[in-house]
DNA sequence: CAATCTATAGTTAGCTC
DNA sequence: CGAGCTAACTATAGATT
């Protein structure tokens, strides 16, 4: 799979796609109760963007890294005071589903395969469907952390099919 | 279509539905040559991401809403100078599918009546297979201007299937 | 808790008009 | 230039292990 060489039809696909990604990306927040969204650039220096509940609370997000409005009160407290808030109402243990995807931040390409190996076990089998191809580019994952003290974008590097 | 009720199967569907929107952005920026970002933000205030060729190169953009390198110097001329230089190089005109998709920016919903009737005919072909729904929630589909003078929010809502 | 399977549902590339 | 179609492809909810 590689750039579709037809400029027409590059642009056609990626108007369709992104449309695609758009309507998942909306069932996604109805499902599951979440906010997403989505930036599109194209290499025409066009840029559309997909949001829930809007791009500007997305951006917000990113721009200010807003504490959630469910558990950011919590965050603001002294560690001591949230540690005994905590012991009243015990966080339940994480699923696999929940839990931050790796804790990689590497990013040159050299220190993959050794990384690599770190990466959570369903994150693994995922990453093996999306098999190598030439080029440099890279799929990235990363977790977020809502908080201002810490690192907003962690990232991960894994191959990538497309 | 509506919130999953059980928050295990929720948890399990964030999960699986955020790597299918993962892989279908990585197939986009491949297949159109194009940068994309996701993110998600679970209401248990976890957020995840996926960028290409990175979602720090995504923030990037719109944190400082960096012109992009193919055409971003054009955009830092003045208007008269600007104006010159695309006489001599004439930009080709424009398919529907690279148009923005609206110049509307309302934010108010007793707006819409009306200025949807304004919306490009595939994006309203798009927009009615996303029937309405009870909730007050939005979907949004946005353009985004590349350089510092312009709003890179600009925003459309329609009505949302999920 | 995590991986795997599968029937069903959904998406889209290329085509026609 | 856009809209519509559909065969082939892809994703996923729920079940199973």
């Amino acid at each position: 799979m590689k750039r579709i060489p037809n400029e027409e039809n590059r642009l056609i696909t990626f108007s369709k796609c992104r449309f695609g990604i758009y309507k998942k990306a909306s069932k996604l927040s109805t499902l599951c109760d979440a906010e997403v969204g989505v930036l599109d650039f194209s290499l025409a220096s066009k840029a559309f963007s997909f949001g829930h509940p809007s791009i500007e609370t997305i951006k917000n997000k990113v721009l200010y890294e807003n504490p959630p409005s469910n558990d950011g009160t919590l965050n603001l407290l002294k560690r001591s005071k949230r540690r005994s808030l905590e012991k009243k109402v015990p966080k339940p243990s994480k699923g696999w589903w929940e839990e931050p995807i790796s804790e990689l931040g590497m990013h040159e390409p050299e220190q993959m395969p050794t990384k690599i190996q770190m990466l959570r076990k369903h994150v693994q089998h995922r990453a093996n469907e999306l098999r190598t191809r030439a080029s440099s580019s890279s799929l990235s994952f990363s977790m977020v952390n809502q908080t201002p003290a810490t690192n907003p974008f962690f990232m991960t590097k894994v191959e990538q099919k497309y």
